[in-house]
DNA sequence: TTGTAAGCGTTATCAC
DNA sequence: GTGATAACGCTTACAA
């Protein structure tokens, strides 16, 4: 492998000279220009980019953080953000953690060992208090509404959101309201529940935990929900779905099971996917791919912003 | 940012010892190893990962190229892959190339620059000669059947499972088989056009170029395909759907458009996902993550291999 | 416009 | 067991 210095050598120019020619410097002489040109080619040369690394103490290397690549959700947060990657020459790392906290531990742990310039979180599963510490080694952003924390954040706000949506099917009518959800954990999860829970409070509703249906995650998890649902001796009359992926395979099992929607049960999906189009699903828009564009961006400055993405009701045909 | 060196004169002891001590490296006296770990946790060290690649020539990073990290067969390969490399302590940076060659030869790029070891190419855009090149650079492996080729792969064989399928719809009575697919460039996607040609040839069956219907890679294009296939004056009788999430979308479609599913058209999914059992959908199963673990493998290791991976077909209600 | 030389933070070789 | 010291390949003051 030949380096920067033999190049030197070959042209009869000093390793300066070489450097500023590679990252295009003013103040070199055509002449000598071209004599390292020459070299660059005779030579077969390539730069050894962790020598740069390592010398500027950057990477261009950003980390992305989601719990699973073949979820649609996080697929398009993705996909935001490997587009504002692309346009800002920075490459990611991806780190798949299926919600396995030491696995998130290693993307912090590459930001302290300044493997990656900075991390965007799209879904925690650590103490918000080990994202903090490790906020001096580089910019960290999170896709979850964190008041009063020191951490950048893309969000929509799950708690306005999911209260809105509640008293939308409060007015058609629906009373006994359930809803399908990936983990219970997370803090957008949790904002979602104190919504559901203050809902049932101003309206003085009983509140029946049994509508609460977690792991649902893939569109083939409708089908489990159905079957829960009609297992139940006062089944809800309507699902507040947090992705259209599941909303969609509850509509088809509906459909394999003789339920009819919106009558025996009204379905409000999320995201406003394709396939929440195709198969009339009333759903909540959220932005994903614009808001990967934005986390993103704050990962890239080291300025503290905090900024929330409005979202669209759309009404179609489930509700 | 405290270094090696800090630690040292720290603890009192050389830079050697505390790079054995940093590496659990054996030949370290008790009393200094606790010198030197004590260090570390008063000075908050943690190692530049950088020097490390610069000095072993290794980055312990891996690329990996797909065209939509958004699409189902990629995500699962992906997942195949990001499994193996936390196994094997290897982290992943993904390019997402939308089939744009030049963000292929990024990723070739880094290859040549040492920011990544070696290099996992699921769908290829750049010419093969391209990649051969580049070999010298690194392992390089592909998901496709290259015969003759230098370069490493696992593929299945898509010339005779297209074969295969295509028989048994022609037993199945059926005279007028279409397909749908992706891309029709991609390597795969010509052998299974090959496949397709000899069949008509072997039965003396006319061919349609109209009953290859491209750029089938969502879901929602299974309403396209229908929406296409009911404005044809004689309509395929039978279907080969290169996605179970678009023949999914194409069994929906059909639902909505009143058309019998097998009766009005025949279809055949690829990929067994969920999506395919929930709807009954006959398909053939290619164990795409284990694809992605086997991979991952080759590209480990410098030798030359190709692994042909075997399917099965499972038979259900769209046949 | 050009060059010298001092980093950047490790690992590896070799002598003691 | 231990420690100098030379790589690794690049960037960047600073000097000329």
């Amino acid at each position: 492998m030949t380096n920067i210095r033999d190049l030197a050598q070959m042209a009869g120019v000093s390793v300066t000279t070489v450097s500023r020619v590679l990252n295009q410097h003013p103040y070199v002489s055509e002449e000598k220009r071209k004599a390292v040109l020459e070299a660059i080619k005779v030579s077969n040369y390539h730069k050894n980019i962790n020598a740069v690394h390592l010398s500027k103490g950057k990477t261009q290397l950003m980390g992305v953080v989601i719990p699973f690549s073949d979820h649609s959700y996080f697929a398009m947060l993705l996909k935001g953000i490997a587009k504002q990657a692309l346009e800002h020459n920075y490459k990611l790392v991806l780190f798949q953690t299926e919600y396995i906290e030491s696995k998130e531990m290693e993307a912090l742990q590459m930001l302290k060992q300044k493997q990656i310039d900075s991390l965007i979180i799209c879904s925690r599963s650590c103490d918000i208090s080990i994202i903090e510490e490790h906020l001096q080694f580089g910019p960290i952003v999170l896709c979850e509404d964190n008041p009063r924390s020191k951490i950048s954040s893309t969000f929509v706000n799950h708690y306005k959101i999911f209260s809105d949506a509640l008293d939308y099917l409060y007015q058609k009518g629906h009373r006994q309201i359930g809803y399908c959800i990936g983990r219970r954990s997370g803090t957008n999860s949790q904002n979602r529940e104190l919504a559901y829970q203050h809902f049932h409070k101003k309206y003085r509703l009983p509140y029946n935990s049994d509508y609460i249906i977690d792991q649902c995650l893939y569109f083939e998890d409708g089908e489990r929900v159905i079957t829960r649902i009609k297992e139940m001796d006062t089944p809800p009359s309507a699902l507040l779905v947090t992705s259209d992926q599941v909303a969609a395979g509850i509509v088809i099992s509906c459909q394999n099971q003789q339920l009819s929607i919106p009558d025996d049960i009204a379905i409000i999906g999320f995201d406003n996917e394709p396939i929440a189009k195709m198969l009339n699903i009333t759903t909540i828009e959220i932005p994903l791919v614009e808001m990967g564009g934005n986390l993103f961006q704050q990962a890239l400055n080291r300025a503290l912003t905090n900024r929330e993405i409005s979202v669209k009701l759309i009404e179609r045909g489930t509700v």
